[in-house]
RNA sequence: GCGAGCUUGGCGGAAUGGUAGACGCACGAGACUUAAAAUCUCGAGUCCGUAAGGGCGUGCGGGUUCGAGUCCCGCAGUUCGCACCA
């Protein structure tokens, strides 16, 4: 090897660590708390990690993304705000302190370590300074403010709710932790038990967090659907049916069952009345009826696992009880207590009209109750319409309902309500889906919840001066239940009214809560407040949040709460928190199988055309599907291998490379493989520039073709990528680039033509500079390759395209006879449409094509069509 | 069941209503090499044809248009989300 082609192999083990130190010697990603005001602010936002101990690809793709948006945004002028942080509370610690006796918050901290040095190899122009790790005091004092301001501003609420109680682990589980009514852990049935909780009033803001959604246009549409339907606006009636039996019930609240219904106008259609087994009066009924007892205790077994919920079917107990119509008193009803009735929704009971309620219906039929048709669809008479195994959900005429009869449904709904409300037993009214948020965990590794308890002044606000109440460091986990709860000094403390002895709330928050403010946080990290009014209202909202799909409701919403509630009490002044938001797709990896059927991971298995062995034992491998990168499976790519191996830039370049970036991608060899062959042809190509072209190349007045054609291709691509990457089409830009490079390369051939040496650099230049979002360090060497003595890219506008060197020199228009391709011709741009429609006539396939035909029509749309419609 | 999206070569995908398949991967041929790797050049939707050229082609069926992958209507397949929400 000569000592030529030695330096052109681009060695980016030596070359990405010193422009990483080189960026932040010159601290070009810090910006200032309160956004400069010489500069537009741009804030960019990927969802911040949970540290789990490894970084994997697709935070990779995430943070590459939010990377090539702040690079670019950055050069464009913007002052970019691009921060990281750290979701570092939740129960894998826990899980870990038990498993392996590591303490939670050294377990969190060392893979916090582990997961920054790998974020950092990568190069991502983030503001480090800005770093928060939930975890820590300084981050969730902040928090517990919050809370206690949202106490004080009537956002908070304390009460009963029914948990998933695994009475082994003694510990409270999420819906999806119970398989099958079983603990996921422990395997013991779990029981609903009913448990003092916080609640945050997210309910308060249901109208504003749906009406917003209609402001958020870069969004993607069906988030917004998501979480319209999360939030579920009804319009419907609450009305009342005063019990038939109500003399023998001494509960006067017992004596009448209010109902919530969006079908008022079938109320005459009801043939029964069903609560649900946590409904009041059920308890009432089974206190004394141990049929309904037991009743009861099965629905709540029931309540928990999805799969009986999907097959489940409709139960009732007969409680004996009957209800007065409220429109027509003299007739009574049963009351049923029913498995399909929910507590949580509207008022836990529905009046049933099976005619009109495919539920209903089922239900009615099971228990032999009547079906009286109430809407008679179109085109269907009184006498040949029946109701049989599918209820009418549909528009039509109202029969059998006494003064509705002959009304559309809308009119007979609005009628019966104003009669309801003129009887005063029922009203209009707006139901909401979504619930208050439950945030109690009985667990130790998240934000302890600032209140203290106390027997004669009962829940007391930690006051302001003893925050944070930080988590005690020494505790145990070798029994079962909550840490807090087991220490032995923490949870006891004194009243802070009456100074009496008291007890901490030993319940943390749920980590949901953690992520819901962090955006807000990033803006002034080490305040001694929670936010600082002119750095959060300055930089929010983020322009650009960056994330997976599977945060569309939950985490969004609560953020978008979060923000409700922090304007309300003063610590933020902004509509929305994120006004862009990006869903990207999931890394997919094949999965390999041996023999028995053990799953392999990618470096075990040596991929040969189209079947598959074992690497060392030589073996056949099944190769099974494309598939979500998971530990289970084994086909996960660790991205500090693929640093080591090929370098981070090759690493981004291949995760934007191919598959726009909302889709799933998968993750190949073969496509790592061509991300570095390209990488090095890169390098490759601009080094031949730099060394053979002359770096004072002018401009001549009267330039060659091919540097004419090299300079409009450049610029076309400048364009070209400055409108893919606005679009996010990171996947497209990369093409371009491609093209880009290639002509460089190919000019090489055309060295010495006047204005070549010029057009050359520039290209060359050029290219540098917009691959930089994507390959930020490579793009860094080239520059200085070619530029030895010049700024950074980092430091550097982006490049502008000239306008007159959009257009191509010459055309290649298609010739179309009927619509069909006949030929083609080569015209001057905005060439006169005559000369144009002659050449294309006279064109020898064409000719052709039109031979023995009458020309009816001649379609010439300039620069991009010719049309003959002939006859004939 | 309800809702949203998707469907283009062997694969990922590109295409303001205007030459479908850019770009990449995989593949084939050639050059360089003792050889291999790397690199470079060329080829490639499919069918017919030696070629020139032509037929057919963007899930299927219709429609609008001089012209439809793109717009409209219907259908199929597929993915995702929600789901006893009264």
């Amino acid at each position: 090897m000569t000592a030529d082609t030695i330096s052109l192999t681009y060695d980016f083990h030596a070359a990405e660590p010193r422009w990483q130190e080189a960026w932040k010697r010159a601290k070009v990603f810090d910006v200032p708390d309160v956004p400069p005001s010489d500069r537009p602010k741009y804030y960019v936002l990927e969802m911040f990690p949970y540290p789990s101990g490894q970084l994997h690809m697709g935070h990779v793709r995430n943070y590459a993304l939010g990377d090539v948006v702040a690079r670019y945004k950055r050069a464009r002028g913007f002052a970019v705000l691009h921060p990281m942080g750290w979701d570092a509370f939740g129960l894998p610690a826990e899980n870990a302190a038990r498993e392996r006796g590591v303490h939670p918050r050294q377990w969190t901290l060392d893979n916090i370590a582990v997961m920054r040095g790998t974020l950092q190899r990568l190069g991502f122009s983030l503001n480090w300074d800005r770093e928060i790790a939930t975890c820590l005091p300084e981050y969730y004092g902040k928090q517990q403010k919050l809370f206690l301001d949202f106490l004080k501003g009537g956002l908070v609420e304390r009460r009963e709710s029914w948990v998933n109680w695994d009475p082994v682990d003694e510990t409270v589980l999420a819906n999806e932790q119970v398989i099958d009514g079983k603990g996921w852990r422990s395997g013991a049935p779990i029981e609903k038990k009913q448990l003092s909780q916080w609640f945050l009033k997210i309910t308060k803001f249901a109208p504003d967090l749906l009406d917003g959604l209609k402001t958020l246009e870069r969004w993607p549409e069906r988030v917004r659907v998501m979480q319209e339907r999360w939030i579920g606006r009804s319009e419907g009636a609450r009305l009342r049916f005063p019990l038939a039996n109500a003399s023998e019930i001494s509960d006067s609240s017992l004596k009448s069952v209010e109902v919530f219904t969006t079908r008022p106008d079938t109320l005459f259609g009801m043939s029964f009345l069903a609560i649900a087994a946590d409904h009041p009066l059920a308890a009432y009924v089974a206190a004394s009826n141990p049929d309904a007892a037991e009743f009861v205790a099965e629905c709540r077994r029931l309540g928990t696992s999805v799969e009986v919920i999907e097959t489940a079917e409709k139960r009732g107990f007969d409680t004996g009880l009957r209800v007065a119509h409220p429109l027509i008193p003299e007739k009574t009803f049963p009351v049923w207590i029913a498995n399909f009735v929910l507590m949580e929704y509207g008022t836990g009971a529905l009046f049933g009209c099976p005619s009109g309620d495919q539920r209903d219906l089922d239900f009615a039929h099971k228990y032999h109750l009547p079906v009286v048709p109430v809407v008679l669809p179109e085109g269907q008479t009184q006498d040949g319409f029946e109701v049989g195994e599918q209820a009418w959900t549909g528009d039509g005429t109202m029969i059998n309902s006494g003064f509705l009869d002959g009304l559309t449904i809308n009119d007979a709904r609005k009628m019966v309500i104003d009669r309801l409300e003129g009887m005063g037993v029922g009203e209009r009214v707006v139901n909401w889906r979504l619930r208050d948020w439950g945030v109690s965990r009985q667990r130790y590794w998240g934000c302890p919840i600032p209140v203290i308890h106390c027997e004669s002044c009962g829940a007391v606000p930690v006051p302001d001066d003893q925050l944070p109440v930080e988590l005690p460091e020494d505790v145990t986990f070798d029994r079962p239940g909550n840490p807090l709860d087991h220490h032995p000094t923490w949870k006891h403390t004194t009243c802070p009214c009456c100074g009496g002895a008291a007890r901490r709330e030993t319940d943390t928050f749920d980590t949901f809560v953690d992520s819901s403010w962090y955006f807000a946080r990033f803006t002034s990290p080490h305040a001694a407040t929670p936010t600082v009014r002119a750095a959060a209202d300055g930089w929010l909202a983020v322009d650009q949040y960056i994330g997976g799909i599977e945060h569309a409701i939950l985490h969004l919403l609560y953020a978008r709460f979060f923000t409700r509630a922090m304007c309300e009490t003063g610590h933020l002044d902004v509509a929305e928190p994120f006004s862009g938001l990006f869903t990207q797709g999931m890394v997919n990896h094949e999965s390999y199988r041996d023999a028995k059927g053990g799953w392999l991971y990618p470096e075990e298995v040596v991929r040969s055309g189209s079947g598959a062995t074992h690497r060392e034992t030589g073996e056949p491998v099944t190769v099974g599907r494309v598939e979500k990168m998971s530990k289970s499976k084994r086909n996960t790519v660790a991205p500090v291998a693929i640093i080591e191996r090929f370098g981070a830039d090759t690493a981004r370049w291949f995760v934007l490379s191919d598959s726009p970036p909302e889709r799933d991608m998968e993750w190949t060899e073969a496509g790592v493989a061509g991300a570095a062959r390209f990488v090095q042809r890169l390098y490759r190509t601009i080094c031949q520039v730099a060394q053979s072209v002359p770096a004072d190349a002018v401009l001549p007045e009267e330039i060659g073709s091919e540097a004419d054609s090299l300079r409009r291709v450049t610029h076309r691509t400048i364009a070209a990528v400055t409108e893919a990457l606005e679009a996010f089409a990171v996947n497209v830009a990369v093409a371009r680039l491609h093209e880009l490079t290639s002509a460089v390369a190919e000019a090489a051939k055309s060295a010495g033509q006047a204005g070549m040496d010029f057009a050359r650099r520039e290209a060359a230049r050029v290219l540098s500079q917009l691959v930089a979002p994507m390959m930020p360090h490579l793009a860094e060497e080239l520059l200085a390759v070619l530029e030895p003595e010049s700024a950074m890219i980092v430091e550097r506008a982006w490049p502008e395209a000239e306008p007159a060197l959009l257009a191509a020199q010459r055309i290649t228009l298609g010739v179309q006879v009927l619509g069909k391709l006949r030929g083609t011709i080569e015209v001057e741009p905005d060439e006169d449409a005559a000369t144009v429609l002659a050449r294309a006539e006279a064109e020898p396939n064409v000719m052709r094509a039109l031979e023995g035909k009458r020309i009816v029509k001649r379609i010439h749309v300039p620069n991009r069509i010719v049309n003959f419609v002939v006859a004939g």
